[in-house]
DNA sequence: TTATGTAAAACATTATACCATTAATCTGAT
DNA sequence: ATCAGATTAATGGTATAATGTTTTACATAA
């Protein structure tokens, strides 16, 4: 009966981020700091460069570490966001593991409930920036990219309202995949936004009921995901074309 | 105004990662294929070696491929699953970013929308597998980890019964963060795990009544999650000690 | 038939050299 | 004294080659 313990083979590399991960983890390299060298690292470790780079390439693609070229480059420590667990997502997405019917309903699920606890912290600095973001919203610009940037403010402001990181990377995943769709398909913001789409919504946010606030959201998000819906032909007959990281 | 686009500098690796990735998502390679050789895509790609492995690890890692050494080693291809996602979320959690409360709100609204897709989906092949998985929980088992996996079959069955990928690598995340909890503090299961604790839930189910297993959800992850944040401050006492990857 | 040894294919690792980028420093002209 | 431009040194980025390790397939002998 099993009298020995399997040799498990870790490669060097995976040993090496493992304990930089654990260092950073437990504070002994905070956000802001730089960690050694590549050549440094090589002594401390005793392992060749490329180890090294493969662990710190690894440290950078998991969002841990950014590194710079030059004179003080180097890898420094970051504080950890969501990005990437957006691109865990979108990497689904584009492999047709998620549909969009799939991200509507769970965008009627989420979106709501993260309504209502915005509406439940609501405060004078969000209800500043609220405003600012409904302000812009409708603007005309030149850009396509920069109008989607402010028809997606105020999702993004509530998230952050909800106060649960969560439900904050839940929704910005949400949001990314969704804007995906529109500009894969270059959708009219005319006819998937319209104008002043939010308004009901904030409106009730502002109000700090929180119920009402729910409402309002679902309501938004039936109907924009009822138009999404109908851009899905057009989305699988240009998609693959232009694939992003 | 701006006439000349910037030279956008991407790593050499990240160039060929793109393209490998590219590919893969078009199709031109299926899961269970092989990619080319190390060497063999130096050539293609001509560029070093080292660029062609940052490349494929920064594959692996994200989920796309995996690679075995030896004849017939090499890269393969995979089947995207929800792992990786899983991973991001537990970095968010283990860097602090996502909070024991936070998961709880989260899977107060997410788990019960699940039960309900599920009873609207039941069918004889997930009624039996309900079933057994009942059955199974609380036979009594050595093993602390395997007691906590058949703790958790029930969940991972409605996930999948909810028939939205998106759903269900959300339920697999917020599992994952909460058996991490859960070991950590190596909690006793008859305390945080009373047995027959899913009975109603898959009762629910299997009447195929989706209002009533959306509210016999809700009350187990409410019981649940309460008994859950009482662990927080033993759970944050032994944190960081043994971190995974 | 069944071990056991051997070879080959492929990744894993090391080592070394050189290239490219960048911030700081120096230098000199105004 | 100041500012522009050149120089320098640190650091990551890339390339190449050699060697180590693992795994499978196959041959060989008991």
């Amino acid at each position: 009966m099993a009298r020995f313990k399997p040799v498990k083979q870790f490669r060097v590399s995976e040993e090496v981020a493992e304990q930089i991960k654990k260092s950073i983890l437990q504070g002994t390299f905070r956000a802001g700091d730089r960690l050694p060298s590549e050549r440094d690292l090589t002594e401390e470790f005793q392992v060749s460069r490329m180890a090294i780079r493969e662990a710190l390439r690894s440290l950078e693609k998991s969002g841990f570490i950014v590194t710079r070229q030059g004179v003080n480059g180097g890898a420094y420590v970051t504080d950890l966001t969501s990005e990437h667990l957006v691109n865990a997502y979108m990497d689904l997405f584009l492999a047709e593991k998620i549909s969009i019917p799939d991200l509507y309903q769970v965008r009627l699920v989420v979106e709501p409930e993260v309504a209502r606890l915005a509406a439940n912290n609501l405060n004078e600095g969000y209800k500043k920036r609220l405003l600012e973001a409904l302000e812009q919203e409708d603007l005309p610009v030149q850009d396509f990219y920069e109008d989607n940037d402010r028809k997606t403010a105020v999702h993004f402001i509530l998230a952050e309202m909800s106060r649960n990181y969560f439900f904050e990377a839940l929704v910005r995943s949400l949001i990314a995949l969704t804007r995906r769709v529109i500009e894969e398909v270059r959708a009219e913001n005319k006819f998937i936004h319209p104008a002043g789409m939010h308004r009901p919504v904030v409106e009730a946010i502002l109000t700090g009921d929180g119920e009402a606030a729910y409402e309002a959201m679902k309501k938004h998000v039936k109907e924009f995901g009822e138009n999404l819906i109908k851009l899905e032909k057009a989305y699988y007959q240009k998609k693959i074309t232009s694939l992003s990281s």
